[in-house]
DNA sequence: ATAGAAACATACGGGACGTATGTCAATTTA
DNA sequence: TAAATTGACATACGTCCCGTATGTTTCTAT
């Protein structure tokens, strides 16, 4: 045993700092996280920090980069357990509803994130989370169920809907009251972008 | 003349420090605006700013309270010049993407304010514009235009998609026409909110 | 075997926030 | 009217934290 691979170590490094600085940006919050805090909570220095992700904020990128993919795995989860596309597309905005709810995602992804790195559109991940509801949409719009439109433009409304919805009823006091109107709501405003039938 | 009132020179200088405020917050972002050179820009220290707001963070809350009443003014101006209730509450709608347009209130109140002081609906303003909105859709229910639902739900929703689309358009290449794209999604999601005809 | 580079630790400087203290003018009170 | 007190601000200080510069060790390549 002994020696692993070179690459191997520094992945496990940067996954022990991606897991702390995640946990402490939840937590206190992007600018009350000390670096020297988080890197000690590690087992390291912000040495390693510096040299893996080149300042803070690169830091901030590799967490929201892995918040990032495990939301859209959820939702693609969401959307394939419905019967049609449609369901699937709503069942999409309620399954981002409730992700946001969780502190690391309404922290860090919500708040933070915009705040520090400016808007989401222009991450380098694209926001993939963002990609896959604009892929559904154009689908919904190309089988005629979805009225023509830009697909793009829906899903940023869409998106933003659910993400206030997602801060209000984190905020409540009674979040589960809250998280029924909140999702009656939603599913009347997505019925706006449905073909009228003639 | 000479020797103003002592309120009246109090609130000169909060006025001077609100406005500086505004200015460095929005040009650099909240956390790298410097107390004292915004101070400076106003012709007065840090002594002042810590007298009349207590923290950086009050300063913050002063400027947001400002410009919250001045976004209420404009969305009450677009409402009235609408002939009906609804197209009002479409106008307000438009106008406030058209507001989250600039920088002031983009970087403000829409990045730097949530990220430093949390949910707005806990903000002491109580969000004025967020309470116009709901008022508005109230109106429209009771009047039987739109479906009976949580007002508040609705005017959330709504207002994070137009939230959503003034922060994609600010960010994007051409903004005129990325704003029709966003005006015209945010009309269709609106139309689910009505009542429908029977 | 040696040179070089990668991975990380340690040391240093600068900037910014908040507080504690000082000063001056205005208002109140005797 | 003179003294005292309070409010409004300026100045000085301590502390924290980020980013960089400089080691030190281990691995790899020739």
């Amino acid at each position: 045993m002994a020696a692993k691979r070179r690459a191997q170590m520094v992945e496990e490094t940067r996954a022990k700092l991606v897991q702390a600085a995640r946990k402490a940006f939840a937590t206190k919050g992007y600018a009350a996280a000390s670096m020297d805090d988080l890197t000690a909570e590690a087992g390291l220095t912000r040495g390693a920090l510096y040299h893996n992700f080149g300042d803070k904020k690169g830091l901030l990128q590799a967490v929201i980069g892995q918040i990032d993919a495990e939301m859209v795995v959820r939702m693609r989860a969401a959307q394939n357990q419905a019967e049609t596309r449609w369901l699937g597309f709503l069942a999409e905005g309620v399954a981002y509803i409730e992700m946001a709810l969780e502190p690391d995602i309404q922290r860090i992804m919500l708040l933070d994130g915009p705040a520090v790195l400016g808007d989401p559109s222009l991450w380098p991940n694209q926001t993939a989370c963002l990609r896959a509801t604009t892929q559904t949409i154009q689908a919904l719009i190309d089988e005629g169920t979805v009225r023509p439109m830009d697909a793009e433009a829906a899903a940023r409304l869409i998106n933003g809907a659910a993400l206030n919805a997602s801060l209000w009823i984190a905020a409540a006091d009674d979040p589960h009251a809250v998280f029924a109107k909140a999702v009656e709501a939603f599913r009347y405003l997505a019925v706006g972008l449905l073909q009228t039938e003639r």
